[in-house]
DNA sequence: GTCAAGAGAATTGTCGACAATCGGCAAATC
DNA sequence: GATTTGCCGATTGTCGACAATTCTCTTGAC
């Protein structure tokens, strides 16, 4: 049925338009910190700065809106979006409902081969933890084992669901920074998680999330509340 | 604080801007069926038959994207999405997980005030079917008892969830059409959620729940598997 | 000194036009 | 006769310009 008129091994090369340029530019700009929260996202500005045309980056603008990296007010345009320790909060309660509901649905479904990816991306941290990379590639890597749970769940939804709040997970992670001081406890945090679910056992898949996720949460929410605190006698 | 410099009712007419107009009335042709899933939804077209410019459609279109209701493939635009039997599946499933998270938040803080509205929002379902409404306004009553249990949780992304995929819920139920054969019937299938919110029995809530969602799953999918079978022979 | 009103600057909202790209049809080639 | 190639119409991608709105700073009155 397939025809292979060459057999050549031209990768398809990346055709990505403009938009999802301009768009990950501005999404990593915001993630690292280089626009500070709250700060005008001007479209003539950056339309100036990467010597494009304002259509481009009012879309790209419009898709950072739906990772909730940016709020838009009518006729006043686009700002980076301030995070509170209570929106915090709500994020990673939501990552727990979702991540547990995925992750119930794997072994619902026997999908062994998910597992096993989980489990490649373990080894993938603790690489990641030895090689002493940036904090961008530990997180992302990190982010990397949640978005594989939720994209091997067999769910396509789950998966819309977690992309829609990763950009705004990672963001919260890199606002923290000290996060990860000792990466390979990190990558070890992972490993009950995907032992549970080897063991096929929901009920300590579930825990386990639970648990991983809620240490996470402890840490990112305490973490800012000290930050804001401290900086809000300015 | 806050002053009136006038006392009369004006309401705050229309300051909602183009775009959000064009994307209401594009996600109303759709939902209604007007735009046949898999039609091709030309931006001059549309522009020229509203009698505005491209740009703004262009912007209301990506909204309905990420509502679920049209995808777009680079460089050829903009297609009213077709679903599958398996897409309402999961979209049905995502439902429960976010419902049931919801409605535990809410006996977990002791919101009353959530119950209470929820309660009054079935009164609202029972008056529409009184009046015999058409099924449109049924359809859109019923959304609202479930928005209301996501806006009354109590963490906002539980409410961006369900705004998210609100669009899609209410495609798939018109697509089926003949749901609400009894109104009256759909109005009481949602008191034992209530009732057992009012005793504050999560286990019961979370069944019940799982119950109502999974009656229209059930109804829905199957529905949607008739519908497309007896096409497929044309 | 405080507040309100108004002119001016800056930014967003919308538009029409041009360039780039895609899908399909016909002609050419093997 | 089947496959490839080149062309054509149509649609999207991007752009620069103008209109509408908002913000800011000044001015003036109390």
């Amino acid at each position: 049925m397939a025809k292979s008129p060459q057999t050549t091994s031209f990768q398809p090369l990346d055709r990505e338009g403009l938009v999802q340029r301009v768009a990950t530019l501005l999404s990593k700009a915001i993630v690292t910190g280089q626009l500070a929260p709250g700060a005008r996202l001007s479209e003539s500005v950056v339309a100036r700065e990467l010597g494009v045309s304002r259509a481009p980056v009012r879309e790209a603008a419009r898709l950072l809106e739906n990772s909730g990296l940016v709020t838009y007010r009518a006729n006043r345009g686009f700002f980076v979006r301030e995070t509170s320790a209570q929106a915090l909060n709500d994020l990673y309660e939501l990552r727990m409902v979702i991540e547990t509901a995925a992750a119930q649905r794997v072994l619902r479904h026997g999908l062994t081969e998910t597992i096993d990816r989980l489990a490649a991306q373990i080894d993938v941290l603790h690489e990641v933890a030895e090689q002493g990379a940036d904090m961008l590639t530990q997180v992302e890597a990190d982010m990397e084992f949640h978005r594989l749970l939720c994209a091997g769940s067999g769910n396509p939804k789950f998966l819309h669901v977690f992309e829609q709040i990763a950009a705004e997970t990672e963001f919260s992670i890199m606002v923290i920074g000290r996060l990860y001081d000792d990466p390979h406890k990190i990558a070890e945090t992972h490993e009950p998680i995907v032992n549970a679910m080897r063991r096929g056992d929901a009920a300590a898949t579930c825990d386990a999330l639970r648990y991983h996720i809620g240490v996470a949460q402890e840490l990112v929410t305490r973490q800012f509340r000290d930050l804001t605190d401290s900086s809000s006698g300015n």
